[in-house]
DNA sequence: GTTGCCCTTCGGCGCCCGCCGAATCATCGC
DNA sequence: GCGATGATTCGGCGGGCGCCGAAGGGCAAC
């Protein structure tokens, strides 16, 4: 691979990021990972039909990535299941999505374009929301006073007290921050993560404001999602095609 | 390289993002990235002798690397000056690197060891400070009141005052925050980074407090370094072989 | 038990990629 | 001008890696 010796080299660790950077450097493997950017466990077979790949392929590339970490495997049965090993694996993945070269190519088909549009308006990003629901739903908050952006992303004594009002329990102060930016991939635009992001994602799903669409990411906002959105954050469904975007009241 | 269609594709950015990846998925490349980290420009002889490739391996590598919009160039004369490209390139190796699986492996010889050290004791990360002083300073800073870490890192109003009256001013507040925590490479703990980080690191080579060690990224405290941290944080050198380590007073 | 599905292992193929050395170009110092 | 140094181009080599299909194992359903 190359010389032996590395006289001048200060720290060991550079094949060590190499190693890491290589399981995302295959183009079937970033696929797996951003397929599973939607936080659930998908099966070996469902991410080989996914990418186009045969089972044998997408068995060895689930064993690098498992292997390096990246993903956990849950064995049911005949099923591997496997899913992203944790947020701080999707938030590198998210990252790194994000700084990809934006490559606006629209979709040929009619339905390949109506998927990319749902995606567009509102999707899971690992364990909270993104899209453009995401992005108006982090405007509206801040707009309102609940989070505070002068210095990073944080959250206002006026945001907990809504969290407490609507219903959302954040969770306990772990190792994970609680309140954190996570730049959209379409939008391009920061929107809310974190704990807090991930517990009102929850909240959303539980009390049936919004459902998941397929088995993709995408998700779609119901009657009681408007109204709730309404209520507590002023927002009002973008006149369309189909109920998705919103903007402000 | 794969079956022609991805029907049920819905994101086409697999490619991309591994050929982002890709870039850092080779050795020599992450060796040049991670010595990159200092935030200085390289020459591309520098970086071929410390990763101890020939020179025309370091050209096709820099090509690659400046093309994919990790490295911006500078010609002058006869030389080629590389950097990275900006703060959040910077950002993404050093969470890559934090991601990395955590390999102690001891330094063999006598300076690769005082090397180590040194870099553990005090560098630049990119633009900030890191290693034992940049944890000391920012757990000094915690604790005086200065920064609040309950949702994320964020400057308080005494940490502002704090500032002008060390005598750094913040940057105007532009698309990078302020604040930012970065986590260490070393310590495996977060540091203060973003524009205050920024600045701070700035002032601090500008008023003489540390200085740079050799070509590197490790600085040491000078005296007056000493005095300006025992002053405005409380911190005194800790005893031992070679002043750089710090712990609270 | 038998059948079918899902996953895995294995051999083999082809391509890409990282490396080098030699030759060439460009620049700086004399 | 001339040599020295730094950087680039080019050809060629070797290895690693991603892909497949065929065969085998494990589990569930019947």
């Amino acid at each position: 691979m190359m010389g032996t010796m590395n006289r001048h080299a200060e720290d060991s660790s550079g094949p060590d990021l190499a190693a890491l950077a290589g399981l995302l450097a295959d183009g079937t493997r970033a696929r797996f990972c951003l397929a599973l950017l939607d936080g659930r466990a998908w099966t070996a077979g469902e991410l080989a039909r996914m990418a186009g790949v045969a089972a044998s392929t997408a068995t060895e590339h689930l064993n690098l990535l498992v292997a390096g970490g990246l993903l956990t495997e849950e064995r049911q049965g005949r099923h591997r299941y496997v899913r992203l090993a944790g947020a701080d694996t999707a938030a590198l993945i998210e990252s790194l999505a994000a700084m990809t070269p934006h490559r606006r190519t629209p979709p040929r088909s009619l339905p390949a374009a109506a998927r990319r549009r749902a995606l567009e308006r509102a999707r899971t990003c690992y364990d909270h929301l993104a899209g453009a629901l995401g992005v108006a739903i982090t405007d509206a908050m801040t707009s309102r006073g609940l989070l505070d952006w002068t210095h990073g992303a944080a959250i206002t004594e006026r945001g907990t007290d809504w969290l407490a009002e609507v219903g959302i329990s954040p969770p306990p102060a772990t190792g994970r921050p609680l309140v954190r930016s996570c730049l959209d991939w379409t939008e391009r635009r920061p929107h809310l993560a974190g704990g807090i992001g991930a517990a009102m994602c929850r909240h959303a799903l539980d009390a049936g404001w919004i459902t998941r669409i397929g088995t993709g990411r995408a998700v779609a906002v119901t009657e009681a999602g408007w109204r709730a959105l309404h209520d507590h954050l002023g927002l009002v469904a973008e006149p369309g095609p189909s109920s998705g975007s919103a903007r402000s009241a």
